[in-house]
RNA sequence: GCCGACGUAGCUCAGCGGUAGAGCAACUGAUUCGUAAUCAGUAGGUCCCCGGUUCAAUCCCGGGCGUCGGCACCA
């Protein structure tokens, strides 16, 4: 007699051990029809799976969470063996499924090419007609390298190769075809169902590495329905739209042309917005105790040496050679990074232990030769702006630094319009600075650094910087990528390469620790992160041109300039569209524009001295008397830190 | 850097082995019109660059540069 358990406590008895399949045919015919897998004791499995033993079952149907990730999965296997029929010789690797989809890599000579999708969403279509149950077998390890050796099949033979001892070898069958798999898969390919679309083609390294082969990548989307499928299409298109780069050359804030790659042309409306959020972080920082700094775009590549990073980017810096009057050739870099100049300031005279923390702050144009790859809009460039700061300080000091810095980047991120964020633990690198006990060290501040400023965190292993562990801050871009912005990097490496010491209070003279830390990370990528967020239509206090004065007719005209100086004389940047066009034709093109707030006025406006305010793309308008216009557009244009009561 | 796709007017895009086209924008004129595109006209292109094939290349081939999507990288 074996007891299973249902997630509602009912406990139903079988003579001997029972498949998922049984169990499920036990209770009812609709729940037989719906469910798809099952959880034993919390694990997943086939449905077809035996038990033999007391257990907690919970059935998977269409409708759990866990159905996605599963469709997908099946989905990737029914890819693979569509592939693998259409184009003979193809080895297949490995197919997991994502967010939102899933991909599968092989290895073919020739690489795919969307124009192939039609003909293997088709042959996808005919396996998933068949329904072919899934079949799971364990084979003897030996017995699988050896099948895959002998189809040719290297990579998968590799794959079994290197599964740990004990783990079992388990093979998915699919009518005629078979796959190396964990599991668990649905109860035949008929599940999958025909929401699934495969979306592009890309390269990637076997087994994410750069020396090895690259694979070809055929990546997909698959959902419960086609509903859900329509809704996602819908949403990537709608997130399309938010593109920084396609609303940044739209309305006019900045543009990227050959001749500096890697670097923003900043158009009068890009910089207003690049000012906004620079004067607004230079008084956050001055309220926190920092000291801004400017240092040297160009440096001798003996500090560069000292400081380490001749001999691990050299690759990425921009360098200039000079000779001198006695044709001596310098070698120049122009600064990768702001840390070592802050050593170099740090230096200057004797520190004293009453000098810590000292919070040393550079808004620091940096330039780094990145891969041609890496570039992406204006999120990933060669030439970019960090609100860039060292802390230098006592070991003992860490904890309140790091618990004063993260609020400091909540509150901002929170004034910016980011009211959530990842944050991930980037441990020690396999290519490192420093010994092991120095490291376990700083890994070691900083946990307890983010547990006392109550900080959670995903580990990032391996991630981090090679001189120390760092915390990054982490947004998201339309399209679902996340990108670094802030960052907080504990270092006790640097400042013994540059040799810095402060006098402790015995006497002795000792090594600070730097804290590398960063809050937007560079100008350039939080405003492409930011222009995404807001789509462009930002709120009053950032947007370049928050307000545009629009008139029905030229009669308005002489009153539109004077609503727009007076809005100017209040601090709100405010544009007059006093064109021979249409109002309708003005809405339109302010919408476009992205400005927040039209203010349209016609003859009955400039006869009452009212404004008629707008909330673009919004229909709703409200009219007030001009003073009261611009006393609430002003509260509003008012950034959030001089809003709040000192 | 690697794999693939792409590069035509300011923007979005169509096109073809016989020296290029649309819509929007620009400019000119008319219209002064109360909340999602007024009408008409004009002008605008080394078809990314360099080679090659061809009687002829924007189109085919090779190389380069750039962009896009991934991968790798990200001090």
């Amino acid at each position: 007699m074996l007891a299973i358990t249902l997630p509602d406590g009912s406990v139903r008895q079988f003579d001997g051990p029972v498949t998922g399949t049984t169990i499920a045919a036990s209770i009812g015919p609709g729940l037989a029809k719906a469910a798809l897998a099952m959880e034993v004791d919390g694990l997943a499995r086939d449905l077809s799976q035996v038990i033999d033993a007391d257990a907690a079952v919970r059935f998977i149907t269409r409708r759990d969470p866990e159905a996605l990730g599963m469709i997908r999965h099946d989905v990737a296997h029914v890819l693979a063996e569509a592939v693998q029929a259409l184009y003979p010789g193809t080895q297949v690797t490995i197919g997991p499924a994502i967010e939102n989809g899933f991909y599968y890599d092989f290895a073919r000579n020739e690489p795919f090419t969307p124009a192939d999708f039609p003909a293997i969403e088709a042959k996808m279509r005919e396996i998933i007609a068949r329904n072919e149950p899934f079949v799971r077998e364990e084979w003897p390890r030996h017995e699988a390298i050896a099948f895959f050796r002998e189809r040719g099949e290297r990579y998968k033979a590799e794959l079994i190769q290197d599964l740990p001892a004990g783990v079992p070898i388990s093979i998915y069958r699919q009518g005629e075809w078979l796959d190396l798999c964990r599991g668990p898969h649905m109860r035949g390919t008929g599940d999958v169902g025909s929401a699934f679309k495969l979306t592009r083609v890309a390269g990637a390294y076997w087994r994410g590495d750069h020396r090895n082969a690259m694979l070809s990548r055929i990546y997909g989307t698959a959902w419960r329905d086609q509903k859900e499928l329509d809704a996602y299409q819908l949403q990537v298109e709608e997130a399309e739209k938010r593109d920084h780069r396609k609303i940044g050359l739209h309305t006019g804030l900045f543009h990227l042309q050959d001749e500096a790659v890697g670097s923003v042309f900043w158009h009068p409306k890009g910089w207003k917005l690049y000012r906004t959020v620079e004067d607004y972080m230079r008084r956050r920082l001055d309220a926190s105790g920092y000291a801004e700094v400017k240092t040297p775009q160009l440096v001798d590549r003996r500090l560069w040496e000292a400081s380490g990073h001749w001999e691990k980017y050299r690759e990425h810096m921009f360098l200039a050679r000079v000779e001198d009057e006695a044709e001596h050739e310098r070698v120049m870099a122009l600064k990768p990074m702001n840390c070592p100049c802050h050593v170099q300031i740090f230096n200057q005279g004797i520190r004293s232990y009453r000098d810590l923390p000292m919070r040393m702050a550079e808004f620091g144009a940096c330039h780094r030769y990145e891969p041609s790859g890496a570039l992406h809009g204006i999120m990933r460039v060669r030439a970019f702006t960090q609100d860039d700061a060292h802390i230098f300080c006592t070991e003992a000091q860490i904890a309140d630094e790091t618990v004063a810095f993260v609020d400091l980047l909540s509150s901002i991120y929170r004034d910016l319009g980011f009211d959530s964020f990842v944050v991930k633990f980037s441990d020690r690198p396999a290519s490192r600075a420093g010994s092991d006990a120095v490291w376990d060290q700083a890994e070691g501040a900083l946990k307890e650094a983010c547990a006392a400023a109550r900080v959670g965190y995903e580990m990032n292993p391996g991630e981090g910087a090679f001189y120390g562990p760092k915390l990054e801050f982490v947004l998201r871009d339309a399209i679902g990528r996340d990108w670094q912005c802030g960052t907080l990097q504990v270092d006790f490496v640097l400042p013994e390469r540059l040799d810095a010491l402060y006098t402790a209070e015995d006497g002795s003279r000792r090594r600070p620790v730097m804290l590398h830390r960063a809050i937007l990370g560079s100008f350039e990528r939080f405003l492409g992160i930011l222009i995404e967020q807001y789509a462009g239509r930002f709120p009053l206090w950032l947007a370049p041109v928050p307000v545009v004065v629009a008139t029905i007719t030229e009669e308005a005209a002489a009153y539109a300039l004077e609503v727009v100086a007076a809005l100017r004389a209040a601090g709100i940047a405010a544009n007059a569209d006093v064109r021979n066009e249409k109002i309708n034709r003005k809405v339109v093109d302010h919408i476009e524009q992205r400005i927040p707030v039209l203010a349209v006025i016609g003859k009955r406006e400039a006869e009452e001295r009212k404004l008629v305010l707008r909330r673009l793309p919004g229909r709703e308008q409200e009219t007030l008397p001009l003073a009261e216009a611009i006393a609430l557009l002003a509260a509003e244009a008012t950034p959030p830190d001089l809003r709040r009561p000192a």
